[in-house]
DNA sequence: GCAAGGTC
């Protein structure tokens, strides 16, 4: 029998599909990587009975990036990033192990059907499908097609059945525009990013930033804010005035009424108005409406209308939003989040989901009498032909969600419930009057039906006095006429909710990506997220966007993505040629680039203006090996000891604090050494600042510490200082912390193990002796006299951390303590290793280690 | 260390 794999473009609807596809009669088990599961089924397919294996990927297979050489920022111009940098495909997410699973699934398939999303993305991931698949499938027999595209524009069974009743073919083009946006992203941002941040870094020490970003969508996104913030300086109030009149309705009521000039900004005119009017002694009734009035049901909930109202309304940030969002989706409390559709599919079964909440303790009667008195068709919104709109799935409660999540559950359940509901109906009376030669109006709204505002409550028509019965004609006694001087006030900072309108407005971004770029500005200190999650730019926002109108007001303009857009889709419409477009695009951006590298001069007379040069930031700290004089530490991101005698910067790592480490010095440098130490796990090791950017040994990499270390001398090396291997990772190592007693500590030298041991020692050394079972170094301590734990008057012990029985008891291993080779039976590491001698390299896991954890314990147990 | 786009 033939085999027809088919690929979706998540695990869940993977699931989906082939429930519907096999009616619900299949056999499922999980894929290799643990996240994509495998449906299988029988059916028939180009007229033969065949085995399906309807399975997913998880987005993207692979992912865009430069040959690794092209990675050092050191040693590449960034100019160099437009052209004759190569780019290769990685993995996206080397965890999953994407390629080999699609492999071992796809090997011996005879056909594939290809049910990615029906998008450009979807239509490149296909053929990301395709490269990986292809090769280990069965060759076509005599020109027979093998690839197909099934269509389909919902998750619905007809829309799925008639999707692979109509198979096509994956659309070239399509996947190329996305190819083409790749390569340009990553290359115009790279460039640009690494220009500015060396160039910038290289000279302010007080930006605060861990990197000066540019992109073609963070930086559009910033420019917004810092548009509004220009618009908020610029701003010069302006005084005006109003006429505001008083009537007496009936004896103990006075209606206030609003004058149809609404305001005026010359004093002497409104003075004017004043005097026609003030001496008047009846207002005259002009006319009466009555006007039934609707305000609409919202619209389906999409993912950007969630986002904007958990800003505005929950307090909620949308990257927050959305990964809440997502965990109520993988519950299975709501659909997918992630859809620009706000338009339910005609056979869409609206009544199901709504009976789910039937008996919420919330919501139950307004939902019954919907159900019973018959629900309201939804307002026709757009088909993206993504997803459906965001819908609740399952009855929930605060206990069970938590506080959190409850929040954003309870709203995307009301608004569902609303775009099932009623419009609201409210009357609209209004009276108009005369007062001397000056019109003024009153009104009143009054509801007449709520409708959908029951469940939506924040929506509702404020309730209000209805207006006294009158008619044309009819005079009221006028009680005070009067002058109001007002100011214009300025725009306020642009909120999230706004942005997200902005950025949707222009085409920046996508559903699921907007959430992304505004946390990227607000996570390189572009931005901060003021009272009312509204955003302020910083000085470095500000300058950065000012300094591109300077230079190339293109640059930051919102039209920079949407020209670029335009181009692409010409590839994805098949009216021009992928490499033409690539090149020429490239080529566009490549003179930017010069000239904007040119004319930085620019940008950087308004760096000057708010930031302090290097040399007059920090604080002294340790000495430079070189000149021996005091190099400053500069606390702000990016952390680093600079010496201004000898113009160097060192990098530091950027988590943790930095110290100087008791003066002493680097055998190697005669750099003096700091302490890193970090707050939440209470590691710490020395580093010298010039290893850290300048590894001694060709077995170090860049940004390791003593701890990694592996001079063979030094007192504060691996060599000198290592224990045995990491009880948790492949390539640690357990490294004394000689500067943590009296409360002793092991750390790991890559994971985060940290082990508490000897709490009442004076002393411990690590001793050139290696323990006999297991090969780690034994520890030789001096405990208090008074609290010794030994025998007797016994001060001293020497022995083994994990196989010492005195020391078993005194050592407590922060994490799955059971995993240490100790507990998986016997020794794990290889003999005769002696200190000096290179006794604990790194990375090299041992010969004799249990392939599995599982396999150890089991070894154990026996 | 960089972009933006998928998704977990």
């Amino acid at each position: 029998m033939k085999t027809v794999l088919m690929v979706a473009e998540k695990p869940s609807l993977a699931q989906s599909i082939a429930k519907i596809l096999s009616r619900g009669n299949m056999s499922s088990h999980k894929g290799l990587n643990g996240t994509c599961s495998v449906h299988e089924y029988t059916g028939t397919f180009a007229g033969q009975q065949v085995r399906f294996k309807m399975t997913s990927v998880c987005g993207h297979v692979m992912t865009l990036d430069f040959l690794g050489k092209y990675n050092k920022w050191d040693k590449v111009d960034p100019a160099e990033l437009f052209s004759q940098a190569p780019t290769e495909k990685k993995e996206a997410n080397p965890k999953l192990n994407m390629v080999k699973f699609l492999q071992v699934e796809g090997k011996g398939c005879d056909y594939i059907v290809l049910w990615l999303d029906c998008d450009k993305e979807g239509e490149n991931i296909c053929f990301e499908v395709l490269d990986a698949v292809l090769p280990v499938m069965n060759p076509a027999h005599g020109g027979d097609k093998t690839v197909f595209r099934a269509r389909f524009s919902s998750i619905t069974d007809t829309d799925i059945c008639n999707a692979m009743a109509r198979l096509g073919e994956p659309d070239h083009n399509e996947a190329l525009s996305v190819d083409a946006r790749q390569e340009l992203d990553l290359r115009i941002g790279c460039a640009f990013t690494r220009f500015q941040t060396k160039y910038f870094q290289g000279k302010y020490g007080d930006l605060d930033s861990s990197l000066i970003s540019f992109g073609p969508c963070q930086t559009p996104t910033l420019g917004f804010c810092v548009e509004r913030h220009d618009r908020i300086q610029s701003f010069k109030p302006e005084t005006y005035w109003v006429l505001q009149a008083k009537v007496n309705a009936d004896k103990d009521r006075s209606l206030l009424l609003d004058w149809d000039r609404v305001r005026v900004f010359d004093r002497e005119i409104a003075q004017m108005f004043l005097n026609m009017t003030k001496l008047e002694k009846e207002a005259q009734v002009e006319a009466t409406s009555k006007k039934e009035k609707a305000k609409q049901r919202p619209l389906a909930l999409n993912t950007v209308e969630m986002l904007r109202v958990a800003s505005s309304s929950l307090g909620m940030g949308p990257q927050h939003a959305m990964q809440t969002a997502e965990r109520l989706y993988t519950q299975g409390y709501i659909s997918y989040p992630r859809t620009e559709t706000t338009h339910y599919p005609e056979n869409f079964d609206l009544k199901g989901p709504l009976r789910q909440q039937a008996n919420h303790p919330y919501w139950a009667d307004t939902v019954k009498r919907l159900l019973a008195e018959g629900i309201n068709r939804p307002r026709k919104g757009h088909d993206a032909g993504d997803h459906p709109p965001i819908t609740p799935m399952r009855s929930a409660t605060e206990a069970e969600l938590g506080s959190e999540p409850w929040r954003l559950y309870e709203y995307i359940t009301r608004h569902f419930i609303a775009t099932v509901s009623y419009d609201c109906k409210y009357l609209q009376n209004t009276i108009s009057f005369r007062i001397g030669p000056e019109h003024f109006t009153c009104t009143v709204k009054t509801v007449i039906s709520p409708g959908f505002t029951e469940i939506m409550p924040w929506q509702s028509v404020p309730l209000e006095e209805s207006l006294p019965p009158c008619q044309r004609g009819d005079t009221f006694p006028v009680a005070e006429v009067k002058l109001l001087e007002k100011q214009t006030s300025p725009p306020d900072y642009l909120t999230e909710a706004e942005l997200i309108t902005l950025m949707e407005k222009h085409g920046i971004g996508t559903d699921a990506s907007i959430p992304v770029h505004i946390n990227n500005i607000c996570q390189r200190n572009y931005v901060v997220v003021e009272s009312g999650r509204r955003l302020k730019p910083t000085n470095l926002g500000i300058v950065l966007v000012h300094g591109y109108y300077k230079i190339d007001a293109e640059l930051v303009l919102p039209t920079i993505r949407s020209a670029v857009e335009k181009q692409l889709n010409l590839i994805a419409q098949g009216k021009a040629d992928y490499r033409q477009v690539l090149g020429h695009t490239l080529d566009v951006f490549k003179r930017k680039f010069h000239y904007f590298v040119d004319s930085i001069a620019g940008m950087d007379e308004l760096m000057e203006v708010s930031f302090s040069p290097l040399a007059a930031t920090g604080k002294p700290l340790s000495r430079c090996g070189k000149c021996h004089r005091f190099m400053k530490y500069i606390q702000a991101k990016p952390s680093r000891l600079h010496c201004s005698h000898c113009d160097e910067t060192y990098t530091l790592p950027q988590n943790g604090t930095i110290k100087l480490y008791k003066e002493l010095r680097c055998p190697l440098d005669d750099f003096e050494l700091v302490l890193w130490s970090s707050g939440s796990r209470g590691k710490s090791y020395p580093l010298c600042p010039y290893c850290y950017n300048h590894p001694p040994f060709r077995d170090m990499k860049k940004g390791m510490g003593c701890n990694e270390c592996t001079h063979p001398t030094c007192q504060h090396s691996l060599s000198m200082l290592g224990i045995g291997q990491c009880v948790e990772c492949e390539n640690g190592v357990l490294v004394l912390d000689p500067t943590s007693g009296p409360k002793w500590k092991v750390a790991c030298n890559k994971c985060n193990v940290v082990a508490h041991c000897f709490e009442n020692a004076h002393r411990v050394r690590v001793s050139s002796e290696t323990c006999g079972s297991c090969e780690a170094a034994l520890l030789d301590v001096d405990f208090n006299k008074a609290k010794s734990p030994l025998l007797g008057d016994e001060t001293q012990h020497v022995g083994c951390v994990f196989c010492d029985p005195v020391f078993q008891e005194l050592v407590e291993l922060r994490h799955a303590a059971s995993c240490h080779p100790m507990h998986r039976g016997g020794p794990g590491r290889r003999q005769g290793r002696g200190r000096g001698r290179g006794r604990r390299p790194a990375g090299k896991p041992s010969a004799r280690r249990p392939k599995d954890k599982m396999s150890a314990l089991a070894a154990y147990f026996v």
